[in-house]
DNA sequence: GTTTTTAACTAAAACGTTTTAGTTAATTTT
DNA sequence: AAAATTAACTAAAACGTTTTAGTTAAAAAC
């Protein structure tokens, strides 16, 4: 039950606890058939450094925090396990913490890794964050912060993003490469940076194609919900029989959508095509199969991660940290929403 | 940059670093004013306790482990997001690790909290699981161990479940008592425990109201995908026309099922009645709307933390623990893929 | 006015590790 | 054979907290 000690290996062996310490670790001063010795007595007495004291001792605890808005949504979980499991190959564990989307609760997550005295922190931002103070203590308390998808360009750390611009002028290009005329947009919430982005990208490809960009056929999701997207499907189709296009912020509200032209009586892609954004698995399944931006969730997470772990590293060698943003690659997957 | 500790305020006041402790934990041993100087100082200069040092000497991390088979996954994401939540409220922060299904890596993520110290474990199994020293293990470390939903019943700790075999008794209980006839199942892999338990289920209940079973009707489904749903419609409805009510063990494949029937020119509910498992968000928002069992999730998470918690304090009053099952209430919830 | 009690504080050990600065004894150098 | 070097080991501090067992001085009791 208790857990065995240098002192105990010490005792039996009639060393020091320095020596153990030192045979565990191959300083070059043992002799070697004391390090054997010892190495022999830590297997059978099943020893393992008590973290605490370790931690204490080395002043880090190979731990890092991740803070998400939300736990129960397939991209960000899947950026959490890229990120799990390339932690797990450095030998750091996570800590995962939610903000729910709220400020408030995204400074006491912060807060919560701070006094744990996490080495590092992943962050992504909670829509309603607008100031950051709380993301300056953070590198103030010499933890190396890195922040991914949602970001606020404005903190001075290392970011993980897409280009959200460029790939919803793909999405959008693609429309009008595909003989679409009258492109509508389904766009995500005010508040992130993301949104405005796909939103932004989505204008140039209509002005770079000489389309007139009409405000009438954007719409602002505020749940991005399935039902949202069926709604807004029924609502554009009312006031513009002539839409023959549709780019939508995100997978989920684009499935809602097509379920709603799909009960118009509209067919896919040939009365009108879709093209989604973040490739959720569901999204090759459905019929007719979604035509879609891919966003790399679980490479982000490793990504994310391999960066955190780099400045931990340049920390520990008294190395200037230089904050670096790395953009992923987006693809566009074409599917049967959307014409050949 | 440098952390505040007990020596820096016991410095600055000119008393101990006991005086300092016990005034800011309000023992009564301490002058008042004393008392107001130190918590002053405490605050003004941003005291926290180094949690390594606490680690250390009170033998606890107030950290939990947590392992899961799939961290992309509505439900376990929904549960993992109940527990967080709870232990947040008790002060108790997460590390979370994902065992893949595989017990190789089940067994090494037990590994790797255990070395980490953390107060207690939550698990549920993979299904590759089959032998449980890894488990006992944790329990002879003195840790408190939590399994839910995936467990096994021959482990000696307690568990949170739903009743798989109840719940699918009444999912297809629900088929015959809307008229079906002819049964068919689409159930889980041989191996956790769950699947068999609702394939047993459905089969009790076919018993018991005179429908007499037949193995030609259950499908195996090894991978769980929509894909798997959609084929195994199709194989169905090719050797058995007359079939009139599926019961299908995940909502995931039912809606792969339900896409392959209509495929098929068949109505649901009119031509054959489905019913899932799980109430994963997706089932409300399809047309039909499906038919199934809510699962939980969220809630499973909660009360396995609060668990876990009960036996964290009763170890710490060294009360003798008596592992409990808890069983969670699942609901049918009835919508349009079956007969009213 | 001496003893007893109480209030308010402190010393120091303990938690288990890591690492610096030694200390021995043996070996090599001159 | 004395001096210098090397190999192999150890003592002890340090990390920052908690808590037990005191200590001191003032207040209460007789």
């Amino acid at each position: 039950m208790k857990q065995t000690t240098l002192q105990d290996i010490a005792n039996t062996l009639g060393v020091s606890i320095s020596t153990v310490s030192k045979a565990l670790k191959d300083y070059p001063d043992i002799g070697i058939k004391t390090k054997a010795l010892v190495r022999e007595l830590a297997v059978t007495l099943n020893y393992t450094p008590n973290p605490f004291a370790v931690n204490l001792r080395t002043k880090q605890s190979k731990t890092i925090g991740v803070i998400i808005p939300e736990f129960v949504h397939y991209f960000f979980s899947s950026v959490i396990k890229g990120i799990i499991n390339e932690a797990e190959k450095k030998g750091y564990l996570v800590i995962t913490l939610q903000s729910n989307e709220s400020f408030e609760l995204e400074k006491r997550q912060i807060e919560l890794l701070l006094n744990k005295n996490v080495d590092g922190v992943l962050i992504s931002l909670a829509n309603a964050t607008a100031t950051f103070d709380h993301l300056k203590t953070v590198m103030e308390r010499g933890k190396p912060l890195v922040m991914f998808d949602k970001i606020a360009k404005i903190v001075n750390c290392s970011k993980v993003i897409i280009n959200d611009r460029e790939a919803a002028y793909n999405a959008t290009k693609h429309l009008v490469d595909t003989g679409c005329k009258r492109i509508a947009h389904f766009r995500g919430p005010l508040l992130p940076q993301n949104s405005i982005d796909r939103f932004l990208g989505y204008k140039k490809a209509l002005d770079d194609h000489n389309i007139i960009y009409d405000p009438s056929l954007v719409f602002i999701c505020n749940d991005m919900t399935f039902d949202e997207g069926k709604m807004f499907a029924h609502k554009l189709i009312e006031n513009h029989k002539d839409v023959d296009g549709v780019f939508i912020n995100t997978d989920l509200v684009a499935i809602g959508a097509m379920t709603g032209f799909k009960e118009l009586g509209l067919h896919i892609p040939r009365d009108i095509s879709i093209v989604g954004f973040s490739n959720w698995f569901m999204s090759s399944a459905i019929t007719p199969s979604l035509t879609t931006i891919n966003q790399p969730g679980y490479k982000m997470g490793k990504v994310a991660f391999k960066r955190l772990y780099k400045e931990l590293k340049k920390q520990k060698n008294n190395i200037e940290i230089i904050p670096k943003t790395i953009e992923l690659e987006t693809t566009l997957i074409v599917r049967e929403s959307t014409k050949t």
